[in-house]
DNA sequence: ACCTACCTAACGATCGTTAGGAAGTATCTT
DNA sequence: AAGATACTTCCTAACGATCGTTAGGTAGGT
C-alpha cells in the first residue's frame, strides 16, 4: 500500500484509541515501520496529518449513508430505519472509523475546535434534514403513518446516538442487542395513535 | 477554600476540557494561584489526582442519583423517569462534572483503564439494575402497566444515553428540547397496547 | 539534473517528577 | 510560658524523558 496511506491508516488507529493529544508521531511511525520525521515527507504537520484522517473518514461515513439510502428507497419505513441502524452499527464496527469519528465529534482537540466542527455539524445538519423529509415523506407503500415526523425525527436521532454509545461500550454484541430492543419501543412510540 | 478542593475543582475543569493527557499540572496550578510542584505537597502523582477526581464525580453522581428516586417514591412512574431525565440534565448542566464523566466513561486514559472501569461498570449496573426493578414493579397508584419491563429498561438506557450525547453536543436548550420530543415517543412505546 | 522518500542528528519546548529549602503552624517538653 | 520539635505547605531549581519539528544528507528513480 501507499505509504501516504499506511500513516494515514495508522494515524486513524492511534488518534482513536488514544486521542489528538495522547497519541504520539512516534508511535505512529513505528507502526508503519518508518522513523519519525519521514511523517513529514507526506504530511506537513500533526494537525494536518489529523485533519486530513478527519477528511477522509467523514468523505466516507458521508457516501456509505448516502449508499445505504439510495439501495434501500423501496423498502417499507420501519424496515428502511431499523436497518440503517444496524448498517451503521456494522459499519462502525469494522475498523477505528467508528471510535475515531465519536471521539473527535464528542471531544474535538481544543487546538482544532473550530476546523473539526466545521465537519461535524454541516454532517449532523444533513442526517437530521435527510431523516425529517424521510419521516414526513412516510412509506411510500403504506403511505404517511408518522403523525409527528419533527418529533419522530428528534426522537430518531437520540435513539441513534444512544446506540453509538453502545457502540463504544460494548462493542458489538451489546449494540446490536440494543437496537433489538429499543427500535421496537421507538417504532411503537412513532406510530401509536394519538396520547 | 482549602488547597486541596481548590486543585481538584480545578483538575476537574481540566480534565473534562483537555483530556487526561491534554491537561498538564502547570494549567492546573496556574488557575489555583500556585506553583506546579505544590501541587505534590496534596497529590502524590498526576494519576493520584485524575483518580481522585474521578471517585468524588461517581459519588456524587451516585448520590444525587439515588436522592432523586428517594424524593419522588411516591410519584407516578411516568413523571418518575422524565423527571430523572431532567433531573440528570439539570446536575450534568451545573458544572464541569459532566464532561468529565462522560469523557473518562467513553474515553478513558488508556493508562489508567483499569482503574477506571473498575468505577464505571459498577456505576452502570446499578443504574441498570435499579431501572429494571423500577420499570417491573410498575406504578404503585395505576399499577402495572409496562408490558415488557427488561425491554422498557434497555430502551430507557438507550435513551438517556442518547440525551447525555446531547448534553455534551449542544448544551442546556437543546438537550431539555431532546427530552421534551423523544420522551414521549419513549413512553407511548412502552405503554402501547401489543404490536 | 531533479524529485521523492527515506535517513540521522539535533532543536527548543514542555511534560511529570524530585530535591532541597523557607516559612508558618501545631504539638510536645521543660 | 518558653523553647525545641515536627509537620504542613508553599517555593525555586533542576532532572530526564518525550513532544513536534527542522536541518541536512543519501539513495534510487525519472
Amino acid at each position: 500500500m501507499n505509504s501516504s496511506q499506511l500513516i494515514l491508516q495508522a494515524a486513524l488507529a492511534h488518534f482513536a484509541r488514544d486521542g489528538y493529544e495522547g497519541a504520539s508521531l512516534k508511535n505512529i511511525a513505528d507502526d508503519c515501520g518508518i522513523r519519525k520525521p519521514s511523517i513529514y515527507a507526506h504530511y506537513s504537520s500533526k494537525d494536518d496529518l489529523f485533519l486530513q484522517a478527519l477528511r477522509s473518514v467523514f468523505q466516507r461515513q458521508e457516501e456509505q449513508i448516502l449508499q445505504y439510502f439510495e439501495e434501500n428507497r423501496h423498502a417499507p419505513l420501519e424496515e428502511r430505519l431499523k436497518g440503517f441502524l444496524n448498517s451503521r452499527q456494522q459499519e462502525y464496527q469494522r475498523d477505528d472509523e467508528a471510535r475515531f469519528f465519536l471521539r473527535v465529534s464528542f471531544f474535538p482537540p481544543r487546538t482544532l475546535y473550530e476546523e473539526v466542527m466545521d465537519m461535524v455539524y454541516p454532517f449532523l445538519d444533513a442526517q437530521e434534514l435527510r431523516l425529517s423529509s424521510l419521516l414526513a415523506a412516510g412509506c411510500p407503500v403504506h403511505g404517511r403513518i408518522i403523525r409527528r415526523p419533527r418529533q419522530a425525527a428528534s426522537a430518531f436521532l437520540t435513539l441513534m446516538d444512544g446506540i453509538h454509545v453502545e457502540i463504544l461500550y460494548g462493542g458489538e454484541a451489546r449494540s446490536a442487542k440494543r437496537i433489538e430492543q429499543a427500535f421496537p419501543v421507538y417504532w411503537a412510540g412513532v406510530t401509536s395513535k394519538g396520547k
